[in-house]
DNA sequence: AAGTGGTCTAGACCACTCG
DNA sequence: GAGTGGTCTAGACCACTTA
């Protein structure tokens, strides 16, 4: 099943076969079928959907739009989000991200900086590197004239499906990052690094956030 | 089973019934109980170990002691961690902590103020609140005495085993943290607040961490 | 050898969705 | 009503631990 998936037989939103047809696919039993699924499930991906089916996860399903944004306001619910895509270019990557995509020094790499507003005020300053040979022909129009969220453009555009994340956080002061969120050069911000892998634990996305965490927190459940 | 381990029949360590024998008590078959131990399980309630047993979590497992802890070091493994006890006081409840542990406002809670040392360095200030009905007898001297990780130790000494947490994450600076950490009033700190629950959701403790996030950095894994 | 959890099976019955 | 996933059952067999 995992094949079918990084294969793309098996395309985000779309429907699985039944239980019964995977386990006459994989000589199994339905319930050992069941268990397979279970365990997809619980990664996220795929969803589960008692009388009509199993689909395979996608960020275009509006309740997994901001799934890996963990900003919480710390009063009342949030604000209205807001992409806003500031410049796309193609550079050489240094060699952290080269390091972190798993490509070579110095291989092009696509950077988009982009502010994320909540209500009317920008909280979210973004550095994202991308893979050229992946993400070819990204550019800053098509960026702009589409709402949807970057993870699921990069679905649709470039059949890249984000599966999971891993960040590291810091407190930091950036006078660059700082001015682009309209706050003084010395002022705290959360730094986020994140690296995010699709399928078969492939890296594809590399960057660096800067959170203005006045009005705002991180939010995270330890279990 | 949950009702067993709230009711403390079932304790930290402790190995509880077959697979076979809980069928039996609970009038379900082996299949059913084995789905619901899987579920504790993957809640960290309960640990399995084939062909010993299943048991009740706790943290005095040592692979346990930092599970909360979420602190990495920016390259190679971690150092050696020692946790140095500074004050523990009876004070009343603000009224953030009263109602985060869901006391009355101004209800007795203990003050514990300790620093997390990596290596030689001390890279976490923590203030801890705990209900003082709860923790009563909890002093300074006995903390200096023990050299287990703290929820060790209220599992032994209070009876109460902390289940999961909730945090949340700001960049901030602080005076007196920075003081506490050898750093310069002005030096951004990552500010983390933690509440955490026993059996039935119930919260028993609030703290408020504040890391250098200088050599090491927070990570998390998104899922 | 006996007891534990780990995996798998084949089938029953229920709850939900949709044409 | 037909097809889907959701829950449960009773039992077989395997892998691991301990005495």
């Amino acid at each position: 099943m995992l094949r079918a998936l990084g294969d793309r037989e098996w395309t985000p939103g779309m429907m699985i076969p039944s239980e019964n047809d995977l386990a006459a696919r994989f000589g199994v039993s339905q319930g050992t079928v069941r268990k397979a699924i279970d365990e997809l499930a619980a990664e996220n991906l795929l969803v589960r959907c008692q009388g009509k089916g199993t689909f395979v996860a996608s960020h275009c399903d509006p309740s997994a739009y901001y799934r890996f944004l963990r900003l919480q306001p710390n009063d009342g619910h949030r604000h209205r989000t807001r992409s806003t895509p500031l410049s796309c270019a193609e550079v050489p990557a240094d060699a952290a991200v080269a390091d972190s995509l798993r490509l070579a020094p110095g291989a092009p790499v696509i950077v988009l900086e982009r502010l994320l507003d909540f209500g009317d005020a920008p909280v979210v300053f973004d550095q994202i590197f991308l893979a050229a040979d992946i993400f070819a022909g990204l550019t800053l129009e098509r960026l702009q004239q589409d709402e949807r969220s970057l993870y699921s453009l990069f679905e649709i555009w470039f059949g890249v499906r984000m599966i999971h994340a891993e960040e590291r956080l810091r407190a930091v002061t950036d006078a660059h990052a700082a001015g682009r969120l309209g706050l003084p050069g010395t002022y705290p911000l959360l730094l986020v690094e994140r690296c995010t892998y699709t399928y078969g634990e492939r890296p594809v996305e590399w960057r660096r956030g800067f959170y203005d965490t006045t009005r705002y927190h991180y939010r995270n459940i330890l279990n």
